[in-house]
DNA sequence: ACGACGGATGTGACCGTGCACATGCCGTGA
DNA sequence: TCACGGCATGTGCACGGTCACATCCGTCGT
């Protein structure tokens, strides 16, 4: 029978050592994986834990080695399905690598609650950083708080090397820029993201790169907000003249907009306009028709972030840096226009 | 000119004490809104807080008040629009009551994986957790592991009286099956979410009473997994019998599924059959055609769970209790029966 | 046979903050 | 005039880990 334990506080190293007749520091070891533990020692102090129900404390940890194996994710829209999953899966990895994640959601992106969600992650003591927000105020913030973390963000343009991830949007957006030119497209719009994110530029960059690759005159990209609202709307817009045969949207949401706008207006998806969407959110095969868009892999995108993250803070982290492809998927709302 | 100061650690209160000429206690008493702090010395305090940018250390403030001030979050699909909603905004509630949210994402809902969240988030000392996951499991798990944290779960059938939010998710389920019936129909079946979790159970409870409050013969829900993919599927395997004029869908997701499958089958919507979904995603409204619904407010449901949490923690903090009444929207995708 | 060496373990300080208690000062009432 | 109380502030310790260093003991080489 063991001795009275105190009650109230959970136990700690010292109770546990007592118990177990050892040293505090012996149990610490233990805690740690030290070599040169007997091992006869180390299952006492392991029973013992078992039995307490000892949990390390985090605080004490981290206070003590200056450490707090906490990454931070700030983000807008997390709501959406694209940046949902990376989130869930930079947890996951996390988690794997032993991590925690702390996140900061901002609703507007103005200077102001970037500096909040910011502030409120520094305040934590994050050890990393993960970008999914209009990235340019975000690392202007990020200087003016003087924080100085390693960061990522999901995508890239080459704009931060070092800190962006390889994901291929500028391929993915060439795909379907190409898709729709192989049709035999050559009244082409694109509608595009809000400015200031990255994504969005990558696609419009992809998007402007095919056309003039291929010679097809460009018309000035739409700039969007990303839902589906703003898709029909500017929809309504475009189809007053009706001067295309395809439009290129940067996400799977506005395309359904767009497709909404069309079918009110009379007309019959792909055989008077093409929609090609970006993405592939699980709906998308479900829209009608079912949506022909580009995959991407949102889960992995979460994975490797992660991975790159640790590579700056444990070296012998795995390393999965590379490029992911993003895939053509061909449905139902691209076809050959009508002339 | 300040003195000479440590590079490497940051500044602690200490160092703000010796520059301003006062003890640490006072620095800490200035931190902590102490009521007898001359201004003058506060002003102080301050302004060196200031210079050295000070930032308090939040794990020996943990350490010593053993209080983590973070919240932690089990989820289950937080890709998904309602639980994304609802994690943004108990995030954005949180951080306004001065808490930190830590998230554990769980992907399939076994014990084990259920096991692990709960373990990672408990190894980090949350004060609260919020639940968004088949709850029964994760109730079992809590008592196994010996976990006493407050916690609350974003749905409610009375199950956990005191710890549920009481969101009348079965007043909304009523609603859409009175709305179905109000239209004439009489042959009405209803796809369900997963067995285990209690939106489903919720929902699932609205239907059969108020089919059998109307005096409606009922069918066996069947039970689906909340994915377009499942919608589609069942919808295919309902077709081949073909016994009903409508479908009370218990998310807008496995609707559109829903949708999909019918059209396919040479069938008009809402003509030949009626679909009605659960929660209005920002899609609902761009589906073709627009579709029939009930609104959740989900960010709403996220800061009232964070009130409840905190009700137990900070007996101060704000009391968002009360019932939110979900919303019939009604669109493109209910009609009369054709006979 | 004896000292060097290394494995196994113990001792004490320290990380940054908050708490309990002590102290000095000033105003006030008997 | 002095004891008392409350305000403003200081002193030292505790929280639960880890780190640097000390100690003990057995083995091995010469």
């Amino acid at each position: 029978m063991p001795e009275e334990l105190h009650r109230g506080r959970p136990p700690s190293i010292r109770d546990v050592a007592r118990l177990a007749g050892v040293s505090h520091q012996t149990v610490s070891r233990v805690l740690n994986h030290h070599p040169s533990i007997r091992p006869e020692t180390k299952q006492r102090v392991l029973d013992v834990m078992a039995e307490l129900q000892y949990k390390p404390n985090r605080a004490a940890r981290a206070l003590v080695t200056s450490r707090s194996h906490t990454i931070g994710i700030l983000s807008a829209s997390s709501t959406w399905y694209g940046p949902a999953s990376s989130i869930a899966a930079i947890e996951e990895a996390a988690r794997a690598a032993g991590y925690w994640v702390s996140t900061a959601n901002i609703e507007s992106s103005d200077a102001r609650s970037i500096a909040d969600g910011l502030a409120h992650l520094a305040a934590q003591g994050i050890e990393g950083l993960v970008v999914i927000a209009p990235q340019v105020r975000v690392f202007d913030t990020l200087a003016q708080l003087s924080i100085d973390v390693p960061y990522v963000t999901l995508q890239s343009t080459g704009r931060a090397p070092g800190h962006a991830l390889s994901v291929d949007q500028i391929a993915g957006a060439r795909m379907a820029t190409r898709h729709l030119i192989d049709l035999g497209h050559r009244s082409i719009y694109h509608l595009a993201g809000p400015q200031d994110w990255i994504e969005a530029e990558a696609r419009m960059l992809g998007f402007l790169e095919e056309m003039s690759a291929r010679d097809v005159p460009t018309t000035a990209p739409i700039l969007g907000d990303w839902t589906a609202d703003f898709g029909y709307y500017a929809g309504r817009e475009l189809l007053t003249v009706r001067d295309f045969t395809a439009i290129f949207s940067s996400n799977d949401q506005m395309a359904l907009g767009l497709m909404h706008a069309i079918r009110d207006a009379g007309l019959e998806i792909p055989r008077d306009v093409s929609i090609i969407g970006f993405d592939d959110i699980p709906e998308a095969a479900h829209f009608w028709p079912p949506l022909t868009t580009v995959r991407q892999d949102f889960a992995e995108l979460g994975r490797r972030c992660v991975a790159l993250l640790l590579g700056d803070l444990d070296p012998a982290a795995p390393d999965y840096r590379g490029t992911i492809t993003p895939e053509l998927v061909v449905r139902g709302t691209t076809g050959a226009p009508l002339f």
